[in-house]
DNA sequence: ACCGTCGTTCCGTAAAGCGGAACGCACTGT
DNA sequence: ACAGTGCGTTCCGCTTTACGGAACGACGGT
């Protein structure tokens, strides 16, 4: 599970602050209990209630409400887990960015020219969320794929994003930097940088700087807003460090691009 | 769009009649918001207060807060569509379930056995819910792919699992049956029998009952509980009637049989 | 058989959400 | 250009609703 690539937390501390800047609170909360399922994969009301600081009775309802709208499901122990009807809405949410069906043929075609794994990548917040992935088929060594979500400062695909968005690559900055590698990068003057550079050439790199030993290529896809294209989601290549950025970068960097460029053109040829 | 294919409806009109069998009532109308955007992609505060007979201002902060919970993300014109936190979750749902990473390589071996579609489904509620395809590259003609979710009865899938799990089948029975094609068993006793003669095969049709001119062939992956064998999913195989039904029959049922039972060993085996 | 723990239920209190109406804005048809 | 219509959002008082604490019943380990 991907509990264990992330630190050791205490289980029975308070994690969430509450953050209520909203109201309907009962529905603020009821998002957090969703919450707590993307950690662990099966809870109970009294777990749930420490880790919310919230009455136990209180986590009881909202479990069995959630439960009865299907988006928790008991298991035998009376305890809850995440509901399929979560995947339901997750299909139609990507379903309908028209995204993956435009991209998946681009992103087939360059896994063969590479033969290495492919992603497709957008942003949530300040993170990025990989929403499909092509691995090349017979690679004795396969990326991670437990990793459906990375912080957007230290992935390529975060970084091409960031430097086409103002208002992204800020709120990157705001967030703060999580050093996951000797070679992550958290100066916020060198981040800037680096946008900069991104900028200049259309692309961006990450050389293991979430995953040791890991290092990626990223293009932008970009749509036509106001006249200007405006980045919306990412294909990268990720891969050992000396496959993308050996001897083969130049290779890599051409076919990234243009995969992106034509996923892009695609998309707005599709925009109806 | 998926509302393509359904029954023209009144959209402006009541249509969900408010079931709250369950306290915390704010989140159960959350829940039914959520439901209102399977239907339709994009929507704003009026359409949703009409459709659950909500009051507008109770909508718009029903909205805002789904929104800021990232279940809802907002787009340009002030309306919402499902927020790719969904997406998030719903994954985080079926790779607990272990069982797509355990069925993927028996569908991709019984795809390149067959050259036909393969699909694993499961069951939510009286619908089953295909959690994964994989389709035969060079196929000319696709089975339409929308179809992520379909009535119990009608489908192959659905019959292998309720003919092992009684709660099911009464479940489907007091449902209702709705006719799809000209095909379409709505016959109780007739849907009995069929069951019955589920049972005793080990395997389940559908002959064009759902959509005209397509047929399947599904087996029953099953894990022990309480020593006795339990479906819990489904291997199908969905292709035009006369590839699955015809002089092929025999293979077909043989391979997705012999699929089916590997997968429950390796589920099995896998149980830690 | 005991005790600890868990999920669930009951109940009084107080806060939280509901509905109606008013506001600001964007678009449209004259 | 202008008014009209539709949208999403906000405000406010009243009522409902959900919160928290404690008690209950069940399960499982010792």
């Amino acid at each position: 599970m991907t509990v264990l690539s992330l630190p050791p937390l205490d289980l029975d501390a308070a994690v969430a602050p509450a953050e209520d800047d909203s109201p309907l609170r009962s529905v603020s909360t009821a998002v957090a209990v969703l919450d707590c399922f993307a950690e662990e994969a099966e809870l109970g009301a009294t777990r749930v209630a420490a880790r919310l600081g919230i009455a136990k009775s209180t986590a009881c309802r909202m479990l069995a409400a959630l439960a009865t709208g299907g988006l928790l499901e008991r298991t035998g122990s009376g305890r809850y887990r995440l509901g399929l009807r979560l995947f339901e809405y997750g299909q139609l949410a990507v379903d309908r960015l028209m995204l993956r069906d435009v991209a998946l043929p681009a992103m087939g075609e360059l896994r063969e020219l590479l033969r290495e794994t492919i992603q497709l990548g957008v942003v949530v917040g300040t993170d990025v969320l990989y929403v499909e992935r092509t691995e090349a088929a017979s690679m004795n060594v396969r990326f991670r794929s437990e990793h459906r979500r990375n912080p957007a400062h230290s992935s390529s695909t975060g970084r091409v994003l960031a430097a086409g968005d103002p208002a992204l690559a800020t709120a990157i900055l705001e967030r703060g930097f999580v050093r996951y590698t000797p070679f992550t990068v958290v100066d916020p003057q060198r981040y800037r940088q680096i946008l900069a550079t991104t900028r200049e050439q259309g692309y961006a790199t990450s050389r293991e700087e979430f995953e040791p030993g890991w290092s990626s290529i990223a293009a932008p896809i970009t749509m036509m807003r106001g006249g200007r294209p405006h980045p919306v989601a990412a294909l990268s290549v990720v891969a050992p460090t000396s496959r993308v950025l050996g001897h083969r970068k130049p290779a890599v960097v051409q076919g990234v691009r243009r995969a992106a460029a034509r996923v892009s053109a695609d998309l707005e040829r599709a925009r109806s």
